[in-house]
DNA sequence: CTGTTCAACGAAAACGGTTTCGTGTTAACA
DNA sequence: TGTTAACACGAAACCGTTTTCGTTGAACAG
């Protein structure tokens, strides 16, 4: 077992300080050629490499920057962490990934685990519970002690930091928009509960759509599920009842097993009943038929989220201004919608 | 901007010294009571934290994990660091996570860059460059250097550490077997480049279940398909020329696009044409018709993984005993397959 | 009164680097 | 010959902990 080779032995060797040996590593004027060049062959030669925690200590500088993000098996959430590990990547980051499970707890605890000195900054996705709960003090207790942070996605008002989203109400309401300009008129939408930020703004361009189209917005044909369990009754009397010609859904798996429920009831996609859900992942594009699909840019997201969060973190402390990027969302038509 | 407090603020606070401090925290017998509730008061009242990079230099511990794989837009890779995070959390470990993106070179840059101090022990996946390169001296070096190491579904005979993966072969195996039960002769195998040990291990199962019920083994019956390109009428002809009547894929996405070409020759499944898939994630789970696949419990895996890494971190060089751990797939039956 | 013991605390080294400041040597110059 | 400046290097502080090993004063026995 080799152990590794510090400064303190190279120097020991080689019989000069540890001052010498760092600086001529670092290629210092200070030091002669002809001393350097003993020093870092030496070193070329035992493979020497600094010890980051060494050098994180004295430069308070980890290398490090948190994501904390309620779930990973979620295409949207995947997507974005692997745009932030190529952007942190690139710059010599590395990506601490922790999981909230949409519990307001963990994600506390695990940012407190991470805010001492473990991260540069900190990336992250509310919560489903921190978003039911409104209590932000957690990101409140982070920013005061001057640790950077983005918020992405799912966001909130009540800090003041950078944020990145795409328009969600726009990408309703394109959905929507399109929807009614095939033709269709009861047009119904399946959704969460309400303290979900993006779920909240995906209604609303679904609901300012409607109207800019003069047609009544009508409670009967706004289907709440909770992503636990997906009721297959509740969905069949929700399509029969509503009698819906089309269906906005703010997510794949509602969307999915929406056509599912559709199909088996003898229903024509995109004939009888049109389909578009959010986040234009995996299984949008495997759907049968193919489901048209609001994609959400989540890698774009990620490296935004990752450039804003470097760009403070390396930024001494200049003078703070927060920004929020917002990103366009794309309408992806496919099958499940008349082409 | 509240600085983060420390034991020397403290002390100087307290007019104690440091090591009265830290001990005082830590409930030391040395301390007297009076002492120690005016200085945790203290500690509690200013919210003291000690700094993580402090005590990882000191202590030579991270409590960070480092993981590696090859792509994170893959449910089962998710899946199972959600289970290593799972367990990793509940021990109070940290988990950074690196992606190679199937590159030799990227994976051994992260490595480098997490082995100098930054983690306590690894999770590996083999990338695809990896495996097809054939070369391990970057785990070599990190076992070498006394970092423990868990490879994990892409491994390797030729070093020597912890594995888990599940029985690739003989997950095929039972596919391929419930298959020929069902009364199917000309089985395909859609699969990828053999220098993945998953799909080696997967192809002798399909061989070896082919020949155990007297099937010959047909080149033609194997279609190799790179991930990147899949080639419509590479599949069509496939279908066609060999006359298959039932296909084993190696991933999700091969089984369900190989569906996709079924139905548009005018192939009805599972009645004409059965597909079995590896991995059973969520587009198995959604396809239409659903996906009969080989779960490979990703989750546990991670789980296990992380149990088992932790161990030997925490084990204090006892000595040196490695274990594969081989779980058993389980065959999920959905409607691509006669039932 | 001396010696011992124990409780309660502090000094200092150590982890592995970075960096500031000082110092000895040499060469150049007046 | 004395002064000075440049050069090349080392000592030491520092980052924030942990931990070992004193040290001090009081209490107690003899």
């Amino acid at each position: 077992m080799k152990r590794k080779i510090t400064l303190k032995h190279i120097a020991r060797e080689l019989e000069v300080s540890i001052s010498t040996v760092s600086k001529a590593l670092k290629n210092s004027e200070e030091i002669s050629r002809d001393t350097k060049e003993r020093i870092q062959a030496f070193a070329k030669l035992y493979n020497y490499k600094p010890n980051n925690i060494a050098v994180s200590l004295k430069n308070k500088r980890t290398k490090n920057i948190g994501v904390v993000i309620p779930d990973i098996v979620h295409h949207f959430f995947t997507t974005v962490i692997r745009g932030i590990e190529k952007y942190a990547n690139s710059k010599g980051y590395n990506v601490i990934v922790c999981l909230s499970d949409e519990s307001f707890d963990k994600e506390v605890i695990n940012m407190e685990m991470l805010a001492n000195g473990s991260i540069d900054g900190f990336i992250i996705s509310l919560s489903s519970g921190t978003q039911q709960k409104n209590d932000y003090n957690h990101l409140k207790e982070v920013t005061e002690q001057g640790i950077p942070l983005v918020l992405f996605d799912r966001i909130t008002n009540d800090i003041d930091c950078d944020k990145v989203v795409i328009d969600d109400q726009l990408g309703a309401y394109m959905a929507t928009k399109k929807l009614v300009e095939q033709g269709r008129r009861k047009i119904g939408l399946i959704t969460t509960e309400d303290y979900l930020s993006v779920s909240r703004a995906r209604s609303e361009g679904y609901m300012k759509a409607l109207r800019d189209n003069t047609i009544e917005v009508q409670e009967s044909r706004i289907l709440k599920l909770s992503s636990m369990d997906m009721d297959e009754n509740a969905i069949k009397n929700f399509f029969n009842l509503a009698n819906i010609d089309a269906v906005l859904c703010v997510n794949e798996i509602f969307a999915i097993y929406g056509m599912k429920v559709a199909k088996e009831m003898g229903k024509k996609i995109p004939d009888d009943i049109s389909f578009i859900g959010f986040t234009d992942g995996l299984l949008s594009k495997y759907a049968n038929p193919s489901l048209t699909a609001i994609a959400q840019h989540g890698e774009r997201m990620g490296e935004i989220s990752a450039k804003m969060l470097i760009e403070k973190v390396e930024s001494e402390g200049e003078e703070e201004t927060f920004q929020t990027k917002i990103l366009e969302p794309t309408l992806i038509e496919r099958d499940s919608t008349i082409n």
